[in-house]
DNA sequence: ACCTGAACACCGTTCAAGT
DNA sequence: ACCTGAACACCGTTCAAGT
C-alpha cells in the first residue's frame, strides 16, 4: 500500500500518548515511540528539538478536552469547581498522565488549563484579574498535585504493591491515610470560597 | 589517616543533597553519588533498596525545617498561612527541591509536611479532621507546585533562556504571565479563608 | 558489614549520509 | 522533506566475589 509511511508531528504525539496509556511513562523513550512508528529514534528529532518538547505536545493533547468546558452561564464558584473536577478528569483520563502534565506545566511549556475560562467569567463579574490569576495557579497547581498522588496509588494498587498499608488497618498512621474522591471536591469549594472572599473583600474596599 | 573510609546511609543522603544543590537534579545520577563519596554506584544499593529511596531520604531531609514551626500561639488562618510560607522556604533553600520532593510526595515515600502542625491546631479549635486533611492537602499540593513551576522560571534565567518571553513585551499572553511573590501568599490566604468558611458552615450545622 | 568489578540492558542526542 | 546508520556519552541495577 503506502509505500512511503512518512509521519507528522501530530501522528508523533499520537502515538505517544497511546503508549503513555499503554505502558507508562518510564517507558515512553524516544526509541519506543519510534518503533512504534516504524521508524528510528533519531527520526523523531526532525519533528521535535528534544524529548520534553514531544512530551509538551502530549501534554497538550490530554488536555485539550478542557477548552469545551463551557463556563457563561455558571457562578464564580461553579467554574472553580466545574474547571478543577474536568481537570482531574482529563488527567485520569491517561496512565501517568498527571505526572507527565505535572512537570510540562512547570517547564513552562504548557498553557494553564484553567486561567482562561475561569478569567472570563471573574472579568464579567468584576473580580480583578490578579485574583482571577491567583485562584486559577491555586486550583491547577492542587488539582495536577492530588491527581498526580491519586494516580500513583492507582497503578500501586494495580501493581499489588502496598497491600497492609492501603488498608489502613494502622491507627498510629490514621492521620496520614490519602483523601478520598468526596475530599477532591471539598477541597475545590474551599478554594472556590476563598476566591470568593477575596473578591468581595476588594469590592468592599473600592466601593466602600 | 582513616583506612576505611566506609559510609552509613545518612553520609549518603547528605552528599547527595549537596550535589542536588550544586549540580541540579538531572546530574544526580548514582554513579555521581557514589563518586563524590569515593565509592562505586554499586555500593549505594547496600544503603537503600533503590534510587527513589535514596531521593526519599534526600526530600526527608529538605523538609526537615518544617517541624520548628511552633503553631501553638496561632489561628487556624496564620498556620496554614505559615505553613505554606515555610514550605515554600525550605523548597527553595535547595537546587530542584520542588521537582524532587514533588515526585517524592506523589510516589507517598515522605510524609505529609503541612498536616500534623496543622491538624494539631485544627483539633484545638474544634474543626473536624476531615476538612483539616483536605486543607493540608491543597496547601501542600499548592505550594509545591508553584514553587516547581517558579523554581524551574528561576533556573531558566540563570541559564539565559526564554530572553524574550520572560520580559513579559507580548501583549497577547498577557493573561499568561507568571504570577509574582506576593501572589504566592494570596493564594495561601486564599486557602486559609475557605477552610475557615468550611469550618463555620460545619459548626453551624452542628450546632443548630 | 560494607564494598569492588564487571556485566546487562538500556537511555537521549548528534550528524553525516541517503532518497 | 523526511529518514537511516552509526556512534557518543551516558544511565539504574544485579550479583558473585572480596575484605
Amino acid at each position: 500500500m503506502s509505500g512511503s509511511p512518512r509521519h507528522s508531528r501530530d501522528d508523533v504525539s499520537e502515538m505517544a500518548l497511546r503508549l503513555l496509556d499503554e505502558y507508562g511513562l518510564p517507558d515512553l523513550t524516544m526509541r519506543h515511540i519510534a518503533a512504534a512508528l516504524e521508524v528510528r529514534a533519531s527520526a523523531l528529532y526532525w519533528h521535535f528539538p528534544n524529548k520534553q518538547a514531544l512530551l509538551a505536545s502530549v501534554s497538550a493533547r490530554i488536555l485539550r478536552p478542557m477548552e469545551d468546558v463551557r463556563v457563561e452561564d455558571m457562578t464564580v464558584s461553579e467554574t472553580v469547581r466545574r474547571l478543577g473536577a474536568r481537570l482531574r478528569e482529563c488527567l485520569l483520563a491517561y496512565r501517568d498522565a498527571a505526572e507527565l502534565v505535572s512537570s510540562s506545566l512547570a517547564l513552562g511549556l504548557v498553557d494553564s488549563p484553567v486561567q482562561p475560562q475561569l478569567m472570563a467569567v471573574t472579568r464579567r463579574d468584576g473580580v480583578p484579574d490578579s485574583l482571577s490569576r491567583v485562584a486559577a495557579e491555586a486550583v491547577m497547581h492542587f488539582v495536577v498535585g492530588y491527581t498526580f498522588h491519586e494516580q500513583q496509588r492507582l497503578s500501586a494498587d494495580s501493581f499489588g504493591l502496598l497491600p497492609e498499608t492501603t488498608s489502613s488497618l494502622n491507627p498510629e498512621h490514621a492521620n496520614a491515610r490519602p483523601a478520598d474522591g468526596g475530599d477532591f471536591e471539598e477541597a475545590l469549594k474551599m478554594i472556590a470560597d476563598g476566591l470568593e472572599v477575596s473578591a468581595r473583600q476588594h469590592t468592599e474596599t473600592s466601593a466602600g
